[in-house]
DNA sequence: CGCAAAGTTGCACGATCTGCAACTTTTCTC
DNA sequence: GAGAAAAGTTGCAGATCGTGCAACTTTGCG
């Protein structure tokens, strides 16, 4: 159990937040599009093979995704008492990670701009989210001992939670002045729970 | 108003039917990665190069997949009276699709099959997915006079519609004799509209 | 130090996808 | 029908992506 990460594993760590950062610089300031693995990998002093060898996209880095980082929700969820329901199970763990996306704004921030306007850059998003998403879904179903394959809930209340993150977050990200993550995941997992009747 | 369809467009819907089963075909023997354009163009008498013109990714001819085409639950839905709830509308909607969903059944389980087995596969369907649900939630914005850049709810209910219509259809796959269609949206529209209680 | 493990790099390669210009086929118009 | 206009097909050149492999360099550790 080594307190200080060793050299190797702090370069490593060092690139990677290179790669990234260099990634959504570049297609800030030039489009995605216009963007190469070259250009990222030069910028970030390494040659444009060993890109390869930390993001297997170039969308990848410029959306700051790491495969093997888990999900901000997986932790939380794990966490909660066993007796909870699955949705205000999901809920809690939604709004224990409010914050820490909060202290991300300028970065997800960034990405979503460049998403909005280039919408080929979400593909990789969305398989992330997917992922996530299975991952969710093997939780929940060991919480309510439900078969995934042959019940539709556990996969349905993940997918209907992970989408009140979505939705939510979008309007934050196009409000002005955006209100607290925190209260509109509140507010949206609330609309979810009562069923979704129009609200007004 | 052109009762036949000129030859022109005829022979272009038969060339991109073609070139659909074709890719099909090959990446169930082979497996999609060992499937190239070219031999799909070959398979189907154009050249390479016709092959994007008709489709802008090879995963987009194995699995069917036109922009130009309307989703199946877009014409049912706007044609859905106004005064309904949009949960309702959005049932109704998947409901009246699910008949023409199960007369594919053959593509869509081959098409599961490979997606199941080739996890990459499913990045473009996904894809096809958000756009769909970006065109839904322009209706029921337009349905219910919300902005759904400030307010949460038509962005909610229309992606756990879409949630409930993916994981009825997941589970309708993994089903040894699957029940209807149908009725698993149905179930599956009950548990969103009653608030995603654990069942049981 | 000296060995083993891990990481980096160059190289070659197949494949995707695009732009462009020439050519062929279908459709339209008279 | 004949010829012009529109639409579609094709080959070619080329940029880029992403991978496998083998050599090389750096780091970790006794």
């Amino acid at each position: 159990m080594t307190m200080t990460l060793g050299l190797r594993e702090r370069k490593k760590a060092e690139t990677r937040q290179a790669l990234s950062a260099a990634a959504l610089r570049l297609a800030e300031e030039l489009g995605p599009e216009r963007v190469t693995v070259e250009a990222i990998a030069e910028a970030s002093g390494v040659s444009p093979r060993t890109f390869f060898n930390y993001f297997s996209h170039k969308d990848d880095a410029i959306l700051g995704i790491s495969p093997d980082e888990p999900s901000v929700l997986l932790d939380d969820l794990v966490g909660r008492p066993a007796g909870e329901a699955p949705l205000a199970a999901l809920r809690a763990a939604t709004l224990a990670a409010a914050g820490r996306l909060e202290e991300q704004a300028d970065e997800l921030w960034a990405r979503h701009r460049l998403t909005q306007a280039h919408p080929a850059l979400a593909v990789r998003r969305t398989a992330r989210f997917a992922e996530v998403e299975r991952e969710l879904v093997e939780v929940i179903a060991r919480r309510t001992g439900l078969d995934p394959d042959r019940d539709v809930y556990p996969a349905l209340v993940v997918a209907c939670a992970l989408a009140a993150v979505r939705v939510a977050m979008s309007v934050w990200y196009e409000a002005d002045r955006p209100a607290p993550l925190g209260s509109l995941f509140a507010a949206t997992f609330d609309q979810l729970g009562a069923g979704l009747p129009l609200p007004g």
